[in-house]
DNA sequence: CGTTTTTGACCTGCGC
DNA sequence: GCGCAGGTCAAAAACG
């Protein structure tokens, strides 16, 4: 009896159990479907996106790959010119490229090097957005130069295959940075602002915003009252600051209403032959050819300070075989080099980097060697008995082409010596070819040395200005320096920037020189 | 007449 | 808080 009623409760309870189990399960299986619908809305969701991002990625894929294709076209293009060009600079200049062809051999690649220069076609009129216009007569160079500063960089390899993909590599960033010639938004390549829709936005990104209160600041020397970097730039304001009794002006960019670039053009108080431009801010809308350059090269020594800041913080000194990295109280370095970057009071606590392009032309020969340097490919192991892989540098500068970033408005020389007093302007100092490079509250001295001296610009005694000491600084780099930065983008334009200058102000003196030449035989 | 430049006034940040 | 210097605004003038 017991038992049945054990057995008869236990039945009651088990049902009691099951019942129970019963309602949890449905009330779980409520719950369970509820969140199943839920997942399953959302994994819809994320589907559709994508779905979405697939579509848009097979969109960029076709895009760069058209991209790609016309990269490619004119590459062969331009090559089969630089070809004609350095046959035609073999009859016409055969002192300059003998000089060129003892880099060669020691080369390990071949780096087309292509950079014209400005003109001073602002001065006849402002046609900086009509690049189709009056140039029929003009050949490809003349076409390239005559829209402002044109520079190109070509990385090949002709011995090496299995280089071929960081050529290719280098090739793409050049040729995002081409085929969006008209949008500065390529800056991407550099990690600078994607868009200029939506400053507000960008503005709480940390590097961003740093960037966009980075300024930099181009050294030249300028005959006229403002360099023609191929933008179009609105005065608004000017001033005297302190310390420099020439005006200050304030410029605006005026392509697009909103675009946020600012630009302040000041000549030097020690040689007012040198022009100081300063740009801030990063353009938000399509920039014409011939601005593309100056806009790349700035916002890639904007890059540079950026990644120098970040490096530098780490350590106090450090001498990386010969090249001097110091951090220092006083920012301005003994020496000068080329690139320099600091935050100084006039520059109201902006990190400013300043490119100086006042160069003689036997920096041309320091720059070229050191790019040649600079340019060994990161991996170069394999070995090559038989081929000399070369360095070509191929400055393919009409001779009319000037160092003249001509101001517009119709000033010209003689206005300019009205309004600075007629200064001795042509090679009246010696020009220091150094970059330098100054990091907020630290120094980066590329050549790790001093130098005070004074050459002519025709002058080409490399061990009077160091080159030795340079080269074998540049020489015993480790191959990791040398990779990261010959790869750096911001460096090669950066350079190649610095390097049409040197190379544009060059030829201008050699054409005067020549056609004095020819009016006094 | 539209655009650009000039220029004095004003604003802002920083050091004292 | 004050003064200074850098930077910007905006009305007037100049320019094309």
């Amino acid at each position: 009896m017991e038992n049945e009623d054990f057995l008869r409760s236990t039945g009651q309870g088990r049902e009691e159990r099951h019942e129970e189990m019963r309602k949890l399960a449905s009330s779980h299986d409520d719950s369970h479907q509820e969140h199943d619908h839920v997942i399953r809305s959302q994994l819809e969701s994320i589907r559709v996106e994508m779905e979405e991002a697939k579509e848009e990625n097979r969109r960029l894929k076709s895009s760069l790959s058209r991209t790609k294709k016309d990269f490619e076209i004119l590459q062969t293009q331009y090559n089969q010119l630089m070809v004609q060009h350095d046959d035609s600079n073999n009859k016409f200049s055969p002192e300059g490229h003998h000089q060129d062809k003892g880099n060669i051999s020691e080369r390990e690649e071949l780096v087309l090097l292509s950079l014209g220069s400005m003109t001073n076609k602002e001065e006849k009129g402002k046609g900086l957005m009509d690049e189709t216009g009056d140039g029929k007569k003009i050949d490809e160079h003349e076409k390239s130069s005559d829209q402002g500063l044109s520079m190109r960089f070509e990385y090949e390899d002709l011995s090496n295959p299995s280089e071929k993909l960081e050529i290719d590599h280098s090739q793409e960033k050049t040729t995002l940075e081409v085929s969006n010639n008209n949008m500065i938004p390529s800056e991407n390549s550099y990690g600078f602002k994607n868009d200029g829709d939506d400053h507000e936005d960008e503005e709480e990104l940390l590097p961003q915003n740093l960037v966009k209160k980075t300024r930099v600041s181009v050294r030249a020397r300028c005959e006229t009252p403002t360099m023609n970097d191929g933008c179009q730039w609105r005065k608004y304001g000017q001033k005297i600051a302190k310390g420099n009794p020439c005006p200050r002006a304030y410029y605006r960019c005026t392509i697009a209403p909103s675009c946020p670039v600012r630009k302040q053009v000041q000549r030097c108080s020690e040689d007012m032959s040198i022009l100081i431009s300063t740009y801030e801010g990063t353009h938000n809308h399509p920039l014409p050819l011939s601005a593309t350059p100056m806009a790349s090269a700035t916002s890639a020594a904007a890059s540079m300070l950026l990644s120098g800041a970040s490096s530098s913080s780490s350590s106090d000194a450090a001498d990386l075989h010969g090249l001097n990295f110091s951090l220092s109280g006083n920012p301005k370095p003994t020496s000068p080099p080329f690139l320099q970057t600091s935050s100084s009071p006039s520059s109201s606590g902006h990190p400013t980097v300043t490119i100086d392009l006042t160069a003689s032309s036997s920096s041309q020969q320091t720059f070229l060697s050191m790019l040649n340097r600079f340019s060994a490919p990161p991996n170069n192991n394999v070995s090559r008995s038989n081929s000399y892989p070369s360095t070509n540098l191929n400055f393919s500068n009409n001779t009319n082409t000037l160092m003249n970033w001509g101001g517009s408005s119709g000033h010209n020389n003689e206005q300019y010596r009205a309004a600075y007093g007629n200064i001795g302007m042509h090679q009246q100092s010696p020009y220091n070819h150094m970059i330098q490079t100054r990091t907020t509250g630290s120094s980066f001295d590329i050549f790790g040395r001093s130098s005070s001296s004074s050459l002519h610009p025709t002058q080409t005694n490399l061990d009077h200005v160091g080159i030795k000491n340079i080269t074998h600084q540049v020489q015993t780099l480790p191959a990791e320096t040398i990779k990261a930065i010959t790869t750096d983008p911001s460096f090669q334009s950066a350079l190649a920037t610095a390097l049409s200058s040197i190379i544009g102000s060059d030829l201008k003196k050699d054409s005067v020189t020549k056609n004095e030449a020819k009016k006094s035989p």
